[in-house]
DNA sequence: AGTCATCTGTCAAACCGCAAACAGGATAGC
DNA sequence: GCTATCCTGTTTGCGGTTTGACAGATGACT
């Protein structure tokens, strides 16, 4: 009997998974399936049943025993989990490529992360529209976010200049930051970072790749050392 | 007495933090640092030394006990270990809004991943050039991955043809695919790929915030259910 | 009705990764 | 030379994550 929602205390590794379920749990509803096993949603996302039940069982039940999931239900009781069932005000700063190229991502929107500001230092950028936002000056960073109440803000911008639109972002009452500048960020006990690193991303899969080769040509990569 | 590189089985988490190590060194040798024990750089990135020293452990001795680490050895033990002591050639399939912002994202090149191809299905998109590289029809994409030996191929078109894709690029001998589109992709054993969700960390995201707000406000979220 | 197959919720064991502790080497200062 | 300090390489214990197993429930079929 816990709680409807007992929603921290959850591990992290639950949590990366559970947009994975919901993601894949849409695209069932897109296309009219209504019912869903623990099995057949885990092998198509190449994970165990038994990990996936592990997972859900941390928000109570979503089915009785000897029925399976019943897709509605699972995609409105993940959106409220994850906090998207109600839209989350998002906005970037840094309108470089990577900021302009996730400002023209739609799937943020249909997610659940409308875009509600667009800001660059760089005046050259300033007034340009993307989807119906203007790009504004960095000044004006404060105020939008506190009219707009954006909760999640992308920074974009060099790693020079992160350190310092984290700090504000945050004392305009952001409580999550995607971080995509390769610096560390120091924020305050309540506010949440997430590093994506498309780096690190590229040098893991070297590795594999490297590590590949070797082991078909017979572990012999290179030997000049 | 392990081989030089015993570069396979190595925990996947440790192969994450090799690209952080080495950002970070590299950072370090650009301002002049010569030698760094495994706590100044541990504290750098917010870890235990004790993990570094583990990390590193699977590779061998980088230094002696009693003697910090020098910086150019590690960087150049990490770049080989990594695999990109030598270029990585990379292609960009689907030159959209993210493909070109990846296109034009210059650490890649600057990290060991030059590009040496852009493709993508639009005609209106051929010819246009990113970075000294013209924006290709797919039909190239087999003799010009051939031609340029390219490793690694970066995924940034629709779901829908995302698979297709790959296909093609595996049998063009890619052994690395990053994979930006939301799809799960079959692949030989012999390829790796790396799937980099956007909304995924979004998501996450939206979790520790909604978590956190729970937390601050009583934990009685919406209680409308 | 009865049997069988399927499914969820739940628990326990195996597994893996992290962090602390330890042993031994190297250097600086006295 | 000796001591104190710092450092790495290595091992050990612990906690979290994953995996497999089981009990109870449901519906289909005979």
């Amino acid at each position: 009997m816990e709680r409807s929602i007992r929603s921290c205390d959850v591990p992290e590794a639950t949590i990366q998974r559970l947009p994975l379920y919901l993601e894949k749990l849409k695209l069932l509803q897109a296309i009219g399936v209504e019912d869903v096993s623990s099995r057949q949603l885990a092998e198509s996302l190449d994970i165990k049943a038994s990990q996936l039940r592990h997972d859900f069982h941390y928000f109570g039940g979503f089915s009785r025993p000897g029925r399976p999931y019943r897709v509605a239900v699972l995609v409105t009781a993940l959106e409220q989990i994850i906090g998207v069932d109600h839209p989350v005000p998002t906005a970037i700063v840094g309108a470089g490529h990577l900021g302009q190229a996730l400002a023209n991502y739609a799937g943020l929107e249909l997610q659940g992360f409308p875009l509600r500001g667009i800001f660059d230092a760089n005046p050259k950028l300033q007034g340009l529209e993307i989807r119906g936002q203007a790009i504004r000056d960095l000044d004006e960073l404060e105020p939008v976010c506190r009219r707009e109440g954006i909760k999640i803000g992308v920074i974009t911008v060099p790693a020079s200049s992160a350190q310092d639109v984290a700090t504000r972002l945050v004392s305009a009452g952001v409580t999550g930051l995607m971080n995509f500048a390769p610096t560390e960020l120091k924020v305050p006990d309540h506010v949440s970072v997430r590093h994506e690193r498309l780096t690190v991303g590229f040098m893991a899969l070297s590795f594999k790749v490297k590590c590949g080769e070797a082991r078909l040509a017979g572990e012999e990569p290179d030997a000049a050392v």
